[in-house]
DNA sequence: CGTTGTGTTGATATTAATCAACAAGTGTGG
DNA sequence: CCACACTTGTTGATTAATATCAACACAACG
């Protein structure tokens, strides 16, 4: 089956899953615009000239805990993540912190309504953006009609995931949280199942969980500020979990999923 | 200045703010399809031929304490509220739950992702309602390019909204969730300004707050739900702002604001 | 080799939840 | 009209979950 071209002679193929970032993309060329592999609005411009939009990213490289984003500030460009993880917060003027979510590769910040930005973006680790201006984006949104119901995709879909983190925050407990934090980070990377064991196989199939690895690039202060608890709550829930076999911590930032079903179960509520 | 017609004779005008629904409307007339005069996305279909899209909506009436709309089920149609408040929620197995939100007229309800409703909705009092196929709507939706932009402005509004009901529940005491909600509550209903005091004015003017009355049409146990707490603490923290003379409450669920400064402040958590 | 940032663990405090009683309002039926 | 059940809201006593305060372990880094 053929793949549609934008004319410059690249494949462009468009998915998007819940929780997971629209790919609007891109076989294996750089972006015409931010000369980058990663997914990127550019390449949703199929079969326009690419030249009359060149001016419309503006490539950057952010050091690590550079706030790049100001809650508050006027809503000047949408930022594009490329590469790396931001935190996303609010904050009371006591210093409270609240994140309402990590944007990584893929993720579209700055959609405000009445031109604000509502929450700052702050690099975890050094994060590859590209900026849009306002009025640039509102020219291609006129031009690409089809943009816009990505774009409606997209925020129906975090408007899901912040009510699913509203009912977390409303009424979770601390391990109810942790685990639905874990199975969530868990669900974002891509999923490598065990090796298939012999077939056919003599004798009854062992009853065995499932493993599976997650890397937190986040701080235990993020954490906790994205699941409304303190940081020694969190140290002490992942303790918790530890205790009972539901997770193994090789490392502060490594975790491995012992018990999915449980976690999955204690995620939903259900105990 | 002429208001755009949409050929059938009555006015068309569209708004939306902040916080409040939008309004795709609409003159005097009654809407054609459901025959009432509330806004109505029927009203969006300028110029188009009504007759083709008359079994776009079914007008429905639902009864106080009806679930309307069920967490899981697949999303069939989507629901415009015409008159009436209804909750929406999410529940744990276990029975605890959580309101996301309550929906009044104008609001849409059931643009879900991955086809299934994101929560329940359950008619507070009477509600009239209409219910537009997802099939109609998708069909409306490739006619009315501009209706597309429309919604996601209104959904993006939604996101920062329950962005900030993160912020409220992550972080917020009970005293500031109480304050947040009531100022919301008061942004709804227009606000009447006091009489302007003569002028010119003898003496230095009185300093004095303005007072706001605010209606609830929900119950303790909703504002529990909906606030992340119990109904007795909700009703403890009524009597605390009571004792502290920064609300009245001649009946359970008519409200007073009598210091709108300092409730603002105790909403932003600067005390 | 100290310094700093991050994570863990312990002791105690505090907020809000839970358990319980009761008051006020509403509707029903005798 | 009153007795009764039932719902909703309020208030008090106690408990439990999480926050706060504090100490310390460990790794990264200049």
């Amino acid at each position: 089956m053929a793949m549609p071209t934008n004319g410059s002679g690249f494949a462009v193929r468009a998915f998007a899953t819940r929780n997971a970032p629209l790919v609007i993309h891109a076989g294996t060329d750089p972006c015409r615009l931010c000369e980058s592999r990663h997914a990127s609005i550019c390449d949703a411009v199929e079969g326009k000239d690419l030249a009359r939009l060149a001016d419309l990213a503006v490539p950057a490289r952010v050091p690590a805990a550079k706030v790049f984003l100001i809650e508050g500030d006027p809503a000047d460009s949408l930022v594009n993540i490329r590469n790396g993880v931001a935190r996303l917060f609010k904050s009371l003027p006591d210093g409270r912190r609240q994140l309402v979510g990590f944007a990584g590769p893929g993720h579209f910040l700055g959609l405000s309504p009445a031109g604000r930005y509502v929450y700052s973006a702050e690099a975890i680790g050094p994060v590859e953006l590209c900026r849009y201006s306002r009025s640039r984006m509102a020219a291609l949104l006129a031009d690409l009609p089809a943009l816009e119901g990505r774009l409606l995709e997209r925020v129906a879909n975090e408007l899901a995931t912040a009510q699913e983190q509203i009912l977390l925050l409303g009424r979770k407990t601390a391990r109810e949280r942790l685990a639905t934090f874990l199975l969530a980070r868990a669900a974002l990377h891509p999923f490598v199942p065990p090796l298939p064991r012999p077939w056919p196989c003599p004798g009854p199939a062992p009853v065995r969980e499932l493993v599976q690895t997650v890397v937190l690039p986040m701080t235990r202060q993020d954490i906790a500020d994205y699941l409304g608890l303190t940081i020694e709550t969190v140290s002490r829930t992942f303790g918790a979990l530890k205790r009972d076999d539901l997770i193994a911590l090789p490392r502060p930032d490594t975790v491995l999923l012992l018990a999915l079903t449980h976690l999955a179960e204690m995620a939903a509520g259900e105990n």
